[in-house]
DNA sequence: AAGGTCGCCAACCGCTAATTC
DNA sequence: AGAATTAGCGGTTGGCGACCT
């Protein structure tokens, strides 16, 4: 496993971002030989990266159903149902989620969707006096406003909610809308498939 | 205009579960 | 049965661009 590391003597391990060379190499091989034993592949690939890392890339980038993008008030509503379900269970919750990665889905609720929780404790324990404080601890065995759970009692689809209209993030709704047309600046997956085409693959 | 801060996300790390020998 | 190996998961970090002062 990665706690036995390749020896030094075998190869430089590289590490940090993948160059579009790198990416192309693992593509083009996955391409002509299926995934197997990711440590080979690295090697059989000539890739100086690990296995796990070759992996992780193919994962969460490479792979032709990976969807790239902002994430959608619906799918936001799926991700805070199961994560309210689930907790931390990212890959779980992934799994409902079809194109999506459990990395994108942990970056996104702690990016996001925490962030708005912690601003509400916060909110929530300035409004409250210490003996409700206490009390409410006392009732609930939770901190209050603290739990994804109660972030979901705030703002399940049942209360504040309206599908597809969500005021979730107040003043940040219009930046998604522009940030959408920004995907054309990534460097997006239809374009390495096409230069892999290109490439004769 | 420049420096500082914030937000996002790709990638790494450590650990456990599952599989193979 | 158990040691070794591999896959997968979740937490964390570092780099970079955007925004603010």
């Amino acid at each position: 496993m990665d706690k036995k590391p390749c020896k030094s003597q075998d190869f430089e391990v590289r590490k940090g971002p993948w160059t579009m060379e790198e990416d192309l190499i693992l593509i083009n091989y996955i391409a002509n030989h299926g995934e197997g034993v990711w440590n080979n592949l690295a090697k059989a690939a000539g890739l100086k990266r690990t296995g796990k890392s070759c992996r992780l890339r193919w994962l969460n980038y490479l792979r032709p159903d990976v969807r790239r993008g902002n994430i959608t008030p619906e799918e936001q509503l799926v991700i805070m149902e199961l994560h309210a379900k689930w907790g931390n269970r990212w890959s779980k919750i992934a799994k409902h989620l079809p194109g999506r990665t459990d990395n994108e889905i942990k970056n996104y609720w702690r990016t996001r969707i925490q962030k708005h929780i912690n601003k509400q404790a916060e909110m929530c324990s300035s409004h409250m006096s210490n003996q409700e404080l206490h009390d409410h601890q006392a009732s609930t065995s939770q901190l209050p406003c603290n739990s994804s759970t109660s972030f979901m009692e705030t703002y399940s689809p049942m209360s504040s909610f309206n599908h597809g209209n969500i005021e979730l993030f107040p003043g940040r709704q219009q930046q998604h809308v522009v940030d959408q047309s920004n995907n054309e600046n990534y460097w997006s997956m239809e374009d390495i498939w096409s230069m892999q085409l290109l490439n004769g693959e």
